[in-house]
DNA sequence: TTCACCTGTCAGAGTTTTCTTACACCTCAA
DNA sequence: TTGAGGTGTAAGAAAACTCTGACAGGTGAA
């Protein structure tokens, strides 16, 4: 159970995020502990750019969480570590998930 | 929980096909119960042809069920459903699915 | 100074999604 | 025969997403 469950909004934000096999990874990567970009990076096998723009989209819809460190040879290491989500996703939750929408009307 | 855990494949797909407002709505909808095509198009307040893709993504990942009856007048009726389905996302979880992913490899 | 790390961003190409419009077919009833 | 109501699909524009490559700035160590 989701602590307070996502409006509408959210959820499809989140959904969005997920629905990526590269971002999925991410989190998956990210859910054996904390690491800094360039290090995912490697570890993934992805360009620095491309998982720099995935990271942003997770964390801009709360998946995950970034925070900008000092390393003690003074290096500036952004690291990201997993949120903690419960999402449940059932015809039922999804029908009270939409109830909430305000997505679609377009401007 | 899930009666069979998806394959990360399978994962992809749905939270792709969830990851769209009206698909959202299409479901949310199908959740009061069966409904055929034209009506629901209607109902949701699209095009047919828009109604017709969106329908064809759920079912293709198995969110939804058609079934191609005859009403009594004669008509052909396409009728949908959703299927029971109940999806947990936990950065566990998805860890898990992701052991399981094959997308991804540029063909 | 140069090198090896770290961070970030931008421009553009290529692909995929989304949506509209138009077409084709079927049946029954007027 | 025409109209209403059901089905499906194809073509093309518009928008969003994905990814590469190049650039700029920071620190510490050789």
């Amino acid at each position: 159970m989701t602590a307070t469950p996502p409006t509408g909004d959210q959820l499809v934000g989140m959904l969005a995020a997920l629905s990526n096999p590269l971002r999925l990874r991410i989190v998956a990567e990210l859910a054996n502990g904390r690491d800094y970009v360039s290090n995912l990076a490697r570890v993934i096998g992805v360009s620095r750019p491309l998982l720099h723009m995935h990271l942003q989209r997770l964390e801009a819809v709360g998946l995950i969480v970034g925070n900008l460190e000092l390393s003690e040879d003074g290096k500036a290491m952004k690291y990201y570590e997993v949120a903690d989500f419960d999402l449940r996703l059932t015809a039922t939750t999804l029908a009270e998930a939409v109830a909430t929408l305000t997505l679609k009307e377009k401007s």
